[in-house]
Parts: structure tokens; C-alpha cells; sequence
DNA sequence: CCTACCGATCGGTAGG
DNA sequence: CCTACCGATCGGTAGG
């Protein structure tokens, strides 16, 4: 923890680019987000970004490939005591929206609005993690898949399901009234038997016993 | 309707820089399909489009514009014959289903993801006519709400409804094993009873009863 | 990491 | 609607 040691400060300087970078390409856009103001917000001359990555396009490459593994573990923590299938499916909605809304909304808003700017290289490298992190949420949702009642065809349900959530990213905006924990406790109860959703008004026993059937 | 006539050849050829502009837009990006390209795609040298059109950006307008004109129409004509509640929902679901796949999926997909490169004025008309639209969905949800045992924030059902059915933008491509409709019909026995949905396996009464006790 | 700069490309224009 | 062109800006580089 030198102050003087060198290679902790380039690797600050490289992760504040790029943090602020996801930033900006995310507010403003890739392609409309140039050099100059990259590095102006980091308080460097245009040129000296290429001191630290090979070309603009690398930028959003560690941008991408830092939040999606990120996202990777936020999934696996949120998926690890899940036990019930109840439990799982919650800890998709819970984990899913924390890391879209909260923690790697960056790298999600970036991810689905420029990735047709990377090289194929690139892409190839960012849809492999982006594929790793679906696998998750596929795999939860094909075992909870032979659960009684549950839509015949799953990938619809799947595709469904993973819209409404996904589609939060329009319109959810952090210090509003909801966190996403409680939205994902919200949009839970609009498929699955409420438990003690929130504690609130326990629905009656037929109530339970019907949506249970129904959804779950 | 003379050969010779001026008027209708410029508005055909009008008509087709828009109509190739939406296709390259959507496909490419705003920004990223630069003027030659367009002009290419029309077989005209650049300079010619600034002979129909003031500016780049008002050829991005007029697609919008254009595009979001006939949606509503679109959503007018589904929703015209709609009387009971059930009705008036699976309207929505065919009527925006069909303008966001099929007739205008082009300037929904522009708008989504480069509605943030249009100058303040033009983006005031286009949040104006997006507004319109959303309009007539909002006012039929609404109508609905008070039937019993819809979820009780019916502003969060909204955004959960058509999150699944706007991100099918995301996944759906037209000539699949789904017609726009049928897609429609899918998702619609996942939130609303079964009446003669694709006069498949009648659900048994008690099924019924349940699930319009629980959706609609 | 800065200074100084470059080739390429962009949207758009003048004049016909 | 074309020809010929321009000023601005872009991502990136050489040399230190």
C-alpha cells in the first residue's frame, strides 16, 4: 500500500476510466461519447487514454466484460441458498434486478444499445459471458419448469418473464419510491403465490391454495 | 396519376429515402449509418438528400413520426371492436404486438435506442406522439383495473404487461414458428383465463373460475 | 503521461 | 438532382 508503487496507481487510473467511461458511454452512448471527453472527465489529454488501452473500442470492452462478470457473482449469490422452487424464482427476480438496476446498470443499458460496435472478436467475448450469466437463470428456470401448473411452453414463460424484469431498465430509477429488492418482491407476487411477501395482508387460505396452483 | 408529373415522383422518392433511412437506422444505428450510405441505398450521391431533407436529423424525425402515426392507427384499429374487459386487453396485446413486430418495428427500435441524438425540439414531437400512444393503452388498462382481483397497483401490472411485451423487440423475428398473433395469444393465457384461446385443451371449469378469480 | 499532430471521415453547402 | 468541395471533428500516433 506504497503511495510511490507504481502499479497500484496505474490500475486505479485504469479502473476509474473505466468506471467513469461506463458512465458515459451508457448517459451519452458509445459511438456519441468521444476520447476527448473520456478523458477530460478523468482529467487527462485525449492521447494519453492510449497510454492505457489500445483503442477506444478496448474501453468498452472492459467495461462490458467487468460488469457482466460482476453480474455473474451478484446471480450466483442471490441463487445460493435458494432452495424451494419458490425460493429459486425469487432469487432470479431479486438477484437478476439487483444486478440490472442496481449494481451493473452500466454494462446492461451499454450492452443492449451498442453492442453491434464491437468487432466480432469482441463480441464474440462479450455474448460467452452474457451466455454464462442467461445459463444461470435458464438452468433455475428448467427445473422449476416441471413444476405442476407452470405455462406449457417454458421458453415463452421464460422469454416472458425475463421481458418484464428486463424492461426495468427503461423506466426504474434508483432513489425512487421502490428499491429493487421490493420491485422484485412486487413482481414476484404478480406470478407466484405470495408467501409472506412483504408481511402484509396474508391472503386467505383458498387465495393461497389457488395461486399456488395456478403459477406455482 | 401522370408519369410526368413532379409531385408524386418527389414524394415517392421522399418516401423511399424515409423508408430505407428506418431500415438502415434500425439496423446500423442512427449515427452510425452516415448520409452516403443512405444515399447509396437510394442511388443518389450524397449531396442530393440534402435536396429533400434539411438535415440528417429530419430524416431520423420523419421516420419517427411516421412510423408512430401508424401505430396509433394500428392500436385504434384493434381496440375499436374490444367490449368486454378480456377484449379490450387482448386488443392491446395484438394491436401493439402487431406495430411493434410487424408494421413499425423500425422506428420503435430507433426510438428505443436513439431517441437521445435528436435535437429538444424534434425530441418533443416524438415524446408527443409516443405519449399519444401510450395514451390509449394507459386509458384501457385503467378501464380494466377496476375489475376484481387485478393486482392493486395497477401503474406496476402496467409496466410489468408491457415490459414482456415490449421486449419482444429484443428476440422476436419475423418468418418464426410465431405470427405476431399468435405470439399475442401466448402471453395472453399467461395473465388472463382461457376462453377459446387457440381452441386448444379447454381448461376445465374449476381452471377457469380460478384463473379469471385470479387475473381478470 | 503530455505535446503536437495526422489521415480519414463526417454532415452539409455552393453553384449550376 | 449532380459536381466539387469545405470546415469540423473523430480516433489514434510519434516522440519525448
Amino acid at each position: 500500500m506504497q503511495e510511490h508503487s507504481k502499479t497500484p496507481r496505474l490500475a486505479n487510473r485504469r479502473e476509474l476510466i473505466i468506471k467513469t467511461a461506463a458512465r458515459l458511454f451508457r448517459e451519452k452512448g458509445f459511438e456519441a461519447t468521444t476520447v476527448r471527453e473520456l478523458a477530460n472527465a478523468v482529467h487527462l489529454q485525449s492521447g494519453s487514454l492510449f497510454f492505457h488501452f489500445e483503442s477506444k473500442e478496448e474501453i468498452l470492452l472492459a467495461v462490458l466484460e467487468g460488469g457482466l462478470l460482476r453480474a455473474v457473482a451478484i446471480l450466483n449469490r442471490s441463487l445460493h441458498k435458494a432452495r424451494t422452487p419458490r425460493e429459486k424464482l425469487a432469487a432470479i427476480f431479486h438477484g437478476h434486478l439487483k444486478a440490472i438496476l442496481e449494481e451493473e446498470r452500466d454494462a446492461f443499458t451499454i450492452i443492449l444499445r451498442d453492442w453491434r460496435t464491437l468487432s466480432p472478436r469482441s463480441r464474440k467475448a462479450v455474448i460467452a459471458l452474457r451466455d454464462k450469466y442467461e445459463e444461470h437463470i435458464d438452468r433455475v428456470l428448467r427445473e422449476i419448469a416441471h413444476e405442476p401448473f407452470i405455462p406449457k411452453d417454458i421458453r415463452l414463460f421464460r422469454l416472458f418473464l425475463l421481458g418484464a424484469l428486463n424492461w426495468t431498465v427503461q423506466w426504474y430509477r434508483p432513489g425512487g419510491a421502490l428499491t429493487a429488492d421490493q420491485l422484485a418482491e412486487r413482481f414476484l407476487s404478480m406470478v407466484v403465490a405470495d408467501k409472506d411477501v412483504a408481511g402484509k395482508q396474508r391472503p386467505t387460505a383458498k387465495q393461497t391454495r389457488v395461486r399456488a396452483a395456478l403459477r406455482l
